[in-house]
DNA sequence: GTCTATAACGAGATAGAC
DNA sequence: GTCTATCTCGTTATAGAC
């Protein structure tokens, strides 16, 4: 009752460190020397608590997989309509590429030949539980009118998913946040039902 | 006039594997050792071609680039028009994805906070290109009415080259190809004026 | 241009004291 | 739980012979 409140446990720091690493540098971008050095503690006691880099990185992917589905649990708690969903849903990766981060499951997918095989799995899970998650809010969206697009919930729900992962992915390597805004606003407007937004200018 | 015909010089095909290598597993994710060794020579000897990782990963981006410009330019002379133009330069995505790899600039986007500087500066210049090329088909196509979309060329090209990248990266960790060529295929219909698809089922 | 040999370093990981 | 010390391996890179 004393030393679990002191800070934050040794497990939880390291994998502050660790997410953040990994989220700018990539899974095989960081070492266990980088977090002892910011964490000014040795190597070989990073290996008490994650004995392998697998290990780490596992524990890495669950734990950012667990917060991003409490977010859309808490979205999808809020009263808004579909649409302002999508906008919260968004409002995340935005945060994100404003810490100056790529999306941790992003990044791990561009390296997945290499990762231990312990969080492929797990990296699936967590574009497979947005894909669906997006798929129903824009179902939903539709039914109710607060959405309005072309073609399937499903097919629509990826093109949100990828689009979102690559233009932070770009918008990064370009140092350019605008581009990310610019095209994320876009890529949100495109599903306001006609009236809300004029259509094309020409034809 | 005779060694130089002999099954491409050796700079090439060194350039060849190591394309192959980091369009799957990363510019960080391979070494001068898994080159040397499918080309069954030393790794000394990749070293008097490409003296340093910085040289061979430069030349690795300028060729790419050099190569895609091309492509854009061949596009850019073809008859059809700007709906058909957009096809085919999805098609160079498509095209990569059925050999199992990334696209190499988006790979290494990922990348990027790991990357010889030298490598950076050609990355920018990759993604600016293809913003740009995309901008102005979006632009014709919009006025000869092949194309219809929502806000301006700029931001839409922003949101289709994220998306492609993007949606290719998700579809690679999910070992699943129809998630891109199902997202693809939406992204272009959706720029279809209105009547050459049905407008949205609902409202 | 390709080889052998080797340097120099950083990586992940373990043993055992405290 | 954290430390020191050490091991083993893979990495980029160079020297110098052929």
């Amino acid at each position: 009752m004393d030393s679990m409140v002191k800070q934050g446990a040794a497990k939880t720091r390291i994998l502050d460190i660790a997410e953040q690493l990994a989220q700018t540098r990539g899974f095989n971008g960081f070492s266990y020397a980088d977090i002892a050095k910011k964490l000014d503690v040795t190597k070989a006691s990073l290996h008490y608590h994650f004995p392998t880099k697998s290990d780490l990185g596992r524990a890495l992917v669950i734990r950012y997989e667990g917060a991003f589905e409490r977010a859309l649990e808490e979205i999808g708690r809020s009263k808004g309509d579909a649409w302002q969903r999508l906008q919260s849903y968004m409002k995340l990766y935005d945060v994100v590429m404003r810490n100056d981060r790529m999306c941790l499951c992003g990044m791990l997918a561009a390296e997945i030949a290499t990762l231990p095989a312990p969080m492929r799995g797990e990296l699936r899970r967590f574009f497979k539980t947005n894909e669906r998650w997006l798929a129903e809010v824009l179902e939903e969206g539709r039914r109710q009118g607060s959405l309005s697009f072309r073609g399937s919930a499903q097919d629509r729900a990826g093109v949100l998913l990828g689009a979102l992962e690559g233009m932070m992915l770009v918008a990064r390597s370009c140092s350019d946040d605008r581009f990310f805004r610019n095209a994320a606003k876009r890529l949100l407007a495109d599903l306001k039902p006609d009236g809300a937004e004029g259509r094309p200018l020409v034809r």
